[in-house]
DNA sequence: ATGGTGGTCCTACCA
């Protein structure tokens, strides 16, 4: 069986519904993760998005901000939503693909804190809260238990770790999103489940390659002052089975549309 | 060096 993931900060899916329907319209995906729905369950696009086929919606959200839902066209069961750093946040949903071809594979949407301006956990709570996350994250995929065979994790995880991840490295060791301190827990994350990047076995590490890119500039394709936050992560024996990867840059073009644009992969599970 | 934009939901807070 073969499918295709997506993962997608949406910044509003509510607001952002004709954005969606564009999306899934040009690039087919079957399984679509959002990230920064903006809105609690009750409010949440679900006829709508039904009505895009996909007759399998997850959705772990609070009133007004960060919030995740799953959506699939693949058969897909709900199986939990953590709270890693303790706060109240909805930023976190695991569901499970159970047709019998699929693979049984476990998809982690995950929505890691930003971290705010300061890079110094001791002055900015918020950065501490992004550690912290980050920490007890890596800690509950170190427990065998919480592990499988056949995992993706995907989502914002608000770390640019590469070089070429970011459009300045040197400008940018000090910026809150491409800090050692942050780019080092986000590896313990990596190192806890033995996570493989497909995206980058795909785009090699010396090529620039970004999937945000701020609303404080006025033409962001010229000025390309992008950031790669937006990832897609497998357990390795299923990392050599995503045969193709894509970054769908052209939603930073469309209508009012969100600072993040989509990330894909092709996946055929053997 | 600074301020630049955008979403939520009513006043700041968050990104």
């Amino acid at each position: 069986m073969q499918f295709r993931i997506a993962t997608w900060n949406i910044n509003s899916v509510r607001l952002r519904l004709p954005l969606v329907e564009r999306f899934v319209a040009e690039f087919a995906p079957d399984v679509l993760c959002l990230q920064e729905i903006k809105c609690r369950e009750e409010d949440f696009p679900l006829a709508a998005l039904q009505q895009l086929g996909f007759s399998f919606i997850e959705v772990n959200g609070q009133a007004g901000y960060h919030g995740v839902a799953t959506l699939s066209r693949i058969p897909m069961t709900r199986m939990s939503s953590k709270r890693f750093c303790g706060a109240d946040h909805a930023r976190h949903l695991a569901t499970a693909l159970t047709a019998p071809d699929s693979g049984g594979v476990v998809i982690h949407n995950v929505y890691i804190p930003s971290g705010g301006d300061i890079p110094d956990p001791g002055l900015n709570p918020k950065f501490e809260q992004k550690l912290v996350y980050l920490g007890r994250i890596a800690e509950w995929f170190a427990r065998p238990e919480n592990r499988s065979e056949r995992m993706i994790i995907l989502g914002d995880f608000n770390v640019a770790p590469l070089e070429n991840d970011v459009w300045s490295h040197k400008q940018l060791l000090t910026v809150v999103s491409h800090t050692p301190v942050e780019v080092e827990h986000l590896e313990g994350l990596r190192a806890a489940a033995g996570w493989v990047d497909p995206v980058r076995l795909h785009i090699p590490p010396t090529e620039k390659l970004y999937t945000w890119w701020s609303y404080r500039s006025k033409d962001w394709r010229a000025s390309n002052r992008g950031r790669r936050l937006d990832h897609i992560w497998t357990t390795p024996s299923l990392a050599p089975h995503v045969h193709r990867v894509t970054v769908a840059d052209a939603a930073r073009d469309w209508p009012q549309p969100s600072d993040h644009v989509p990330v894909i992969a092709d996946i055929a599970i053997p």
